[in-house]
DNA sequence: CTTGATTGTTATGTCACACAACATTATAAC
DNA sequence: GTTATAATGTTGTGTGACATAACAATCAAG
């Protein structure tokens, strides 16, 4: 017998599985809540959490970006982005500046310190995204990611 | 010219596919929050949130489940699903009865009401991931709903 | 019978969103 | 050039899905 309950475990055990089973969307929320908790456990010791890695992610990836611009790539609200990045400011891990040729706009840089940390970040990140995949294989991932771009997609 | 930025597009217009399109958790997130707003847009009718109606559907396929069952089942701790019954409870969607055996434990139950908004959530919801999946032929659905089914498995 | 675990409950806090309103600045219309 | 409209950052407020700790009642095991 296996120790968890497969689906032929379920049927013998009359415990049908629920429709749930066969919602991706339900399945996808319950992957990503575990995903997302092991991110944070993982990054607990730098104290970053899942939006603010991806916020420094972009704007290494894109220096000056302005604040509307990351709201856009990452699909928050620009609203909801000032309070982060206070938060990332207040650390002294990225910069406002203001921008050229817009006085309304602010851009946005990593610091020195923001680029030693996400650095650190990216190792954790891999090695957490290692541990909760080691159940598929590359192609599977890779499988994986294709098919979630592929969710309404943006 | 595509209409949406692909790899391609963003490599010509110099925005280089951050790391983040690679990680899992950061898709696996994307994806997710976009199956919830859709799915709550698409229930609002009903007023069915998608944690209402996964409880739903699990009280359905196993009636007489206790709480702390389907708080096991569908992950969510006893504390957080006391307020959960009570909306339900309040609307007349469940009932809670003693449970046989045991005196601490309370059994759930559909009432007819929540059998018949059930059985309308359950047709808005295939509608929903019709809609949402509309990109990916059967057989990826059922890739991915593999696929999600392995990460760092329950 | 006593000790420890389980169940439901209350209370509290955090995080990732949503939406509305506002001042400042850009842009477009005229 | 002036005026109307849009964009940007900001503040404030609300909500929904989590987490954790503590408690009373009940169960189960020694």
């Amino acid at each position: 017998m296996a120790a968890k309950p497969t689906s032929a475990a379920r049927l013998a055990a009359q415990q049908p599985a629920s429709i749930l089973d066969s919602l991706v969307g339900y399945r996808l929320r319950r992957a990503s809540n575990r995903m997302l908790s092991d991110f944070s456990a993982t990054m607990a010791p730098l104290a970053l959490r899942p939006v603010l890695f991806a916020m420094l992610e972009v704007v290494r990836g894109n220096p000056g970006i302005i604040q509307m611009g990351l709201g856009t790539e990452l699909g928050i609200q620009r609203a909801n982005l000032v309070p982060l990045i206070n938060e990332l400011a207040a650390r002294d891990l990225i910069e406002r500046r203001a921008a050229p040729h817009d006085r309304r706009a602010m851009a946005l840089f990593l610091t020195p310190a923001g680029e030693v940390l996400l650095e650190q970040a990216d190792a954790m990140v891999r090695e957490h995204e290692e541990r909760m995949l080691a159940g598929l294989t590359r192609g599977e991932r890779d499988k994986l990611l294709e098919l979630l771009a592929k969710i309404a997609a943006d």
